[in-house]
RNA sequence: GAGACAUUGGUGUAACGGUUAGCACAGCAGUUUGUGGAACUGCUAGCAGGGGUUCGAUUCCCCUAUGUCUCCCCA
């Protein structure tokens, strides 16, 4: 008995807020990509992928100094070299910072991008909150007219349903142009600089920093002087309500059920009128009932969606999905948001032109499919398992998984394992309809022993007519 | 950045100021040597980390880390 203690190494788990994606949950993922690469192509999206940093100037000077994302959140670091870069916190930035130097200036407007990727955002982690975030986005760039605003809407709305998420909401407000919104904003502090003393300690810091986010506040002292404060959407201007008017309509001649939501603000500077997110619950928050009753809001009740029937590719064998999440848990919660940013191309170095755009959050739908229950094809199940034995059973097997490979015939194996009890264990685990046995014997014989695993009953066959006999056996 | 609660083998859990820290599942091996699904047996593996209080801490206290929930904000 030895006195030695073992020196445990340092063990690692993945820094806070990451996470893995698991094998067991890549179908979900999968499932996500490819129902968006078809759905945005389908609408003439063209895929862009963009660096995972950038100078941290880019986001500096779109996303706005004054927000949290750039005031806390950005994962900067300096390089040898000296430069200032930063873990991308958001795509619209980037996306329009390729756009510019990539000369799709030159290219017929709009020009319509769609992106896939991971983000990085040092926030405090909860659930699907995460610091490095995998979203998937869309941008219209070069058009001014509310229908683009309406496509990505819908487009977004296609695509959750398709994915098979039988009920979302859109919420969708106007924050105004830089000529109206910020008369509003003065209006706004007109109305509760005096009533300061009312409001919760948050508001009145809110009441300096960002005034329009007073009206967000969920505290009742606070939600008591919102019934009389200015509406936003009352201030816009003349171009501003016509735009959000006009949204409205194609929104409403699309069938795409939305809730007019006068509260809406978002964080990032650079939105201009159109501003949307999706929720996966209609009142969220509490917060639309009463507003409801005062008839401010101009409330669609969205159709019951019809469950997407899903044609299964043949071949494809849907996997069984085991609901592991409390459905409950997942009441009022964001899957994306988006909106107009008509200044933000300039801003960045570029001719004024108007642009749209709007990002959905994969974490949320795999959570929500995941608490929906919803059935993905997953890969194709294993129905053939090969059992060697012996040298000279292992020796031969590479050529027999070649042969089966070309056939198109997937196969489980245990190359590393002696017994054969061991490995027909695992062949029955797999839910393995067929096992092939190659032992020493076989080997010698060019043949090989094919085994009904339900039945237990197994004959010899000539290794020449395995593919033949294996495809037969697997058609019923 | 602030507050609340949590953390026991790979997973799910039990107990307790003094125990060999229990159980189940999974994993591995075996129950006569080339045959699975059952059963049985054995093995592997844990008190998140660090301080303190104490004769003694997995248990009590503090700090840290992580997770969950509020706030903030956001996908």
């Amino acid at each position: 008995m030895g006195r030695h203690r073992k020196i445990k190494p340092k063990s690692f788990s993945s820094p806070k807020g990451t996470h893995d994606i698991l094998p067991q949950d890549q179908k979900y993922w999968e499932r996500i990509r490819s129902v968006s690469k078809n759905v945005f192509s389908y609408y003439n999206f063209l895929r862009i992928d963009t660096p995972h940093f950038e100078e941290t100037g880019l986001f500096v000077q779109a996303v706005g100094t004054q927000t949290d994302i750039v005031e806390k959140q950005m994962y900067s670091f300096q390089t040898e070299g000296g430069d200032d870069l930063t873990l991308r916190p958001e795509g619209t930035a980037s996306v329009v910072r390729a756009y510019l130097q990539n000369g799709f200036v030159a290219e017929p407007h709009p020009v319509k991008f769609y992106y896939i990727g991971s983000f990085f955002r040092h926030e405090s982690p909860q659930r699907l909150r995460f610091r490095e975030l995998n979203q998937i986005g869309l941008e219209i760039i070069g058009d001014e007219n509310a229908v683009v605003d309406a496509e990505i809407i819908h487009v977004f709305s296609v695509f959750l349903r398709e994915l098979g998420i039988p009920e979302f909401y859109f919420h969708v407000n106007s924050v105004g142009c830089s000529d109206c919104r910020p008369q509003y904003r003065s209006q706004l502090l007109q109305y509760y600089r005096p009533k300061a003393k009312g409001l919760c300690r948050d508001c009145k810091r809110r009441l300096k920093q960002n005034p329009l986010r007073i009206l967000d506040c969920k505290e009742e002292k606070c939600r008591i002087f919102k019934k009389n404060a200015p509406q936003l959407l009352d201030s816009l201007c003349e171009a501003c309500k016509k735009h959000f008017t006009s949204l409205l309509e194609f929104l409403d001649e699309a069938g795409i059920p939305y809730i007019l939501n006068p509260y809406l603000v978002r964080g990032l500077d650079y939105y201009t009128r159109t501003v949307f997110e999706i929720f996966t619950d209609s009142d969220w928050a509490g917060e639309l009932e009463s507003e409801k009753e005062k008839g401010a809001v101009l409330e669609k009740v969205p159709e019951k969606i019809e469950e997407a029937e899903k044609p299964i590719v043949e071949g494809e064998v849907i996997a069984e999905v085991k609901i592991e999440e409390k459905p409950k848990a997942l009441k009022g919660i964001a899957l994306g948001s988006g909106g107009r940013y008509d200044n933000l191309i300039s801003l960045l170095g570029g001719r004024a032109e108007p642009a749209v755009g709007g990002a959905l959050g994969m974490e949320r739908l795999v959570a929500l499919m995941k608490s929906l229950g919803l059935k993905v094809p997953g890969e194709p199940k294993q129905r053939v398992y090969f059992v060697q034995l012996g040298d000279m059973g292992k020796k031969k097997s590479f050529k027999i998984f070649e042969e089966l490979r070309k056939n198109g015939i997937a196969v489980g194996e245990s190359l590393g394992r002696d017994s054969v009890k061991s490995q027909l264990k695992l062949a029955d685990k797999s839910g393995s309809d067929i096992s092939l046995i190659l032992g020493q014997k076989e080997a010698i014989d060019e043949t090989i022993i094919i085994r009904e695993m339900s039945s237990g009953i197994q004959e010899v066959i000539p290794q020449s007519k395995m593919i033949e006999i294996l495809k037969k056996k697997l058609k019923k």
